[in-house]
DNA sequence: CATCAGGGCCCTG
DNA sequence: CAGGGCCCTGAT
């Protein structure tokens, strides 16, 4: 694995639209634990890509939820442009969708009874991705089809190959390789890091990235349908892992369509109290309730109980989630 | 020890 | 559009 030492340091602040919450937006309990990220309340790093060249980034709260403030601490080798700078700057607002304009959302949780209290206490949280597109898709093949801790187990064998490890800040943090890296990487090889038949889809994905053949800005700008359509064209996209790539890198609030068995058991829970409740039913309630903003509401709901059981186990939940 | 299902997807009939 | 197969691992 190379490793990177990044000794050198730029500033600058960025002004979140209001109102804004910091720690919900740069930490998400639900995931699964990586390398790739690191948070403590109020500070956060990640790797970051911009072209082929990476840089750490240390992101730090220095406001308020109704006064927004960020400040962002770009670490890297030699040198950087001024051009790079913005692009990160640029590229930061998007993936943590810092733009937002929610008050629309913000109203119809207002007139929620039964969930208002959980969406007060998140006021101003993004759904948001640390990784681009290709970065997500990889963690989203690694996870179809397997346990929690079977997902961790491939994500590091692939990172230990093929990754960089960043020291900066005293910090180690993890950044995925670009596409191009498994171009004379065969299937074999990678099936051999014991990620089963994914080697397949991450062998043939990793080849249309890196020719160039899908472009992550536009899709940014499809609407939700046409943006579907294209990532589910891409071999080993499906309903799931579509669902949450338009979630979490296209921003697309709207996406609570297709629901898993296990996330069926968890809403069932969360939404009715019981232990299974339709997919149907769950689907055409939570789109009667919260209309565009279906997704983005369940994540709210979603996020809540998995920060809650960072503290105290709850004991059906612990059920659900397969380690 | 064997069997099985799993935080899906592809392919076939 | 239903159902089998796929890699590997931990649970039974």
């Amino acid at each position: 694995m190379k490793s990177l030492v990044l000794k050198n340091k730029k500033e600058f602040f960025v002004f979140p639209s209001s109102p804004f919450h910091f720690d919900g937006t740069f930490h998400k309990p639900s995931h699964y634990p990586d390398k790739l990220t690191d948070w403590e309340a109020g500070k956060y790093w990640q790797a970051i890509r911009i072209g082929k060249r990476l840089f750490g980034l240390k992101i730090e709260n220095k406001g308020a939820t109704q006064k927004p403030k960020i400040k962002v601490s770009i670490f890297y080798d030699t040198n950087i442009s001024e051009s790079e700078l913005g692009k990160i700057k640029e590229e930061i607002i998007w993936r943590f969708d810092l733009n937002a304009d929610l008050k629309e959302f913000n109203k119809l949780a207002k007139s929620d009874k039964r969930f208002y209290p959980i969406f007060k206490k998140w006021l101003g949280m993004r759904n948001s991705s640390a990784h681009n597109l290709y970065e997500l898709l990889i963690i989203a093949v690694l996870l179809q089809n397997a346990t929690v801790r079977r997902t961790v187990q491939m994500t590091d064998a692939l990172l230990n190959n093929y990754g960089t490890k960043l020291k900066f800040d005293g910090k180690e943090i993890f950044a995925i390789w670009l596409p191009e890296k498994l171009n004379n990487v065969s299937e074999q090889e990678l099936r051999d890091l014991k990620i089963g038949y994914r080697a397949k889809f991450i062998k043939r994905l990793s080849q249309n990235f890196a020719e160039g053949k899908i472009d992550e800005l536009k899709l940014r700008e499809l609407d939700q349908e046409d943006a579907k359509k294209e990532l589910t064209k891409l071999y080993g996209v499906g309903p799931e892992t579509a669902r949450i790539l338009l979630f979490e890198v296209c921003h697309q609030y709207n996406t609570f369509d297709h629901i898993a068995p296990w996330q069926q058991k968890i809403y069932s829970q969360l939404f009715y109290k019981k232990p299974l409740v339709p997919t149907n039913k769950i689907r055409d309630d939570i789109k009667k309730q919260y209309g565009d903003y279906s997704m983005l509401a369940v994540h709210y709901i979603w996020e809540d109980i998995f920060w809650k059981r960072k503290h105290k186990k709850i004991d059906w939940l612990e059920k659900e989630i397969r380690l």
